[in-house]
DNA sequence: GTCTATATAGCGATAGAC
DNA sequence: GTCTATCGCTATATAGAC
């Protein structure tokens, strides 16, 4: 184990604790109504010393989704070492982002904004983690199709994009302003995700 | 038939415009990245005009929502006439609210602006419209629960919501930038709103 | 009602002292 | 690196002439 300096120590702790405000603001009030001056204020910190941190507002943000998709890689593999069954690998998956969704630390950003966008697809730590990400649900999804757990009736890709809206679903926020239990949230949403509205015939 | 002043008429076409504008806009690019000045300079008309019109941004947001919930109320009689079955009505709800996504008119709200949040409920047209089609709704789910077509895993406030949150689904737009066919894409996010992604028993 | 011009405010980002 | 103070820009909204 390499020697870490202790003055670096204190600006790694800095950045963490830095992340850890964007992180809940993302999830909160989302990336446009998110401002560098909340966020300074809520670190405690000046807004200058924050940019000594961070380029932009938009690297704040990729290091928010950046250090939520290493935690995703953390969780694919505690899951995969839980079960072999692809099907409930995934189910475990998505359980996991609805949990984090709940608990108000699922940092969401907007589709549309480019500038964002061109920021986090330039960012290659991020770019890395998604693909590792994509990489396992992806395997995940075809051996749970060929081994007949999840249905053909849809491409592998398309599972794949479903499962990642999961992740954000606003229908999570409106049913837990609705007073109603994680838990019971948590069973809906995945009732509704695997086994669809419909009746099995 | 009453009577309407020329002069009324053209008001009442520019308000349509604006409104047409507007729904575009907050089609594409959203409630906070759409700019009144934008919309102005659309419409082929100076900002000033258009606050004679409507009182703020979040006014004109409520008219092109407010316009969308009544087309909404025109095609759920349409559908109604056109069969009798609740859970086939309930799938052409959702093909429909998709088929306007896909067509880039639908416009979504952040539900994280407060400021919209509040300008949007104090709108009495927006929310009757809002309560009619929530109605209507919530009485094709009870209905085709009660005749076995729609699964009872979940309440029937979780299947609103569930359909609600289809009509801006961002899957639709990822699988549209895929290049994939309009139909192709209808049939794949039907299949998984009211099929699942698991495979059935 | 429509226009030009402007008020007002908030935000991202930076300068410069320490 | 941290701070205070400020720049520069953009956005919503309005004033006032016609």
């Amino acid at each position: 184990m390499a020697r870490i300096p202790f003055k670096q120590q204190m600006l790694q702790a800095r950045a963490d604790a830095i992340v850890d405000v964007v992180n809940r603001l993302l999830a909160t009030k989302g990336f446009d109504l998110m401002t560098v001056d909340e966020v300074a204020a809520e670190v405690g910190i000046a807004k200058a010393s924050l940019y000594k941190h961070f380029d932009s507002k938009e690297s704040l943000a990729a290091a928010a989704m950046t250090r939520m998709l290493s935690r995703a890689v953390a969780q694919l593999e505690t899951i995969a070492a839980d079960t072999d069954q692809p099907l409930a690998r995934l189910r475990a998956v998505v359980r996991w982002t609805m949990l984090v969704q709940l608990a108000g630390e699922m940092p969401s950003l907007p589709s549309q904004n480019s500038s964002l966008r061109a920021a986090l697809m330039a960012d290659t730590a991020y770019m890395n983690l998604l693909m590792a990400v994509s990489d396992t649900l992806g395997e995940w999804i075809t051996q749970a199709q060929a081994e007949g757990q999840l249905s053909r009736a849809v491409p592998p890709e398309v599972v794949l994009y479903t499962l990642f809206a999961r992740a954000c679903d606003p229908v999570l926020g409106v049913l837990k302003a609705g007073g109603h239990a994680p838990e019971q949230i948590l069973e809906w949403v995945l009732s509704t995700t695997f086994e669809g509205l419909a009746i099995r015939a």
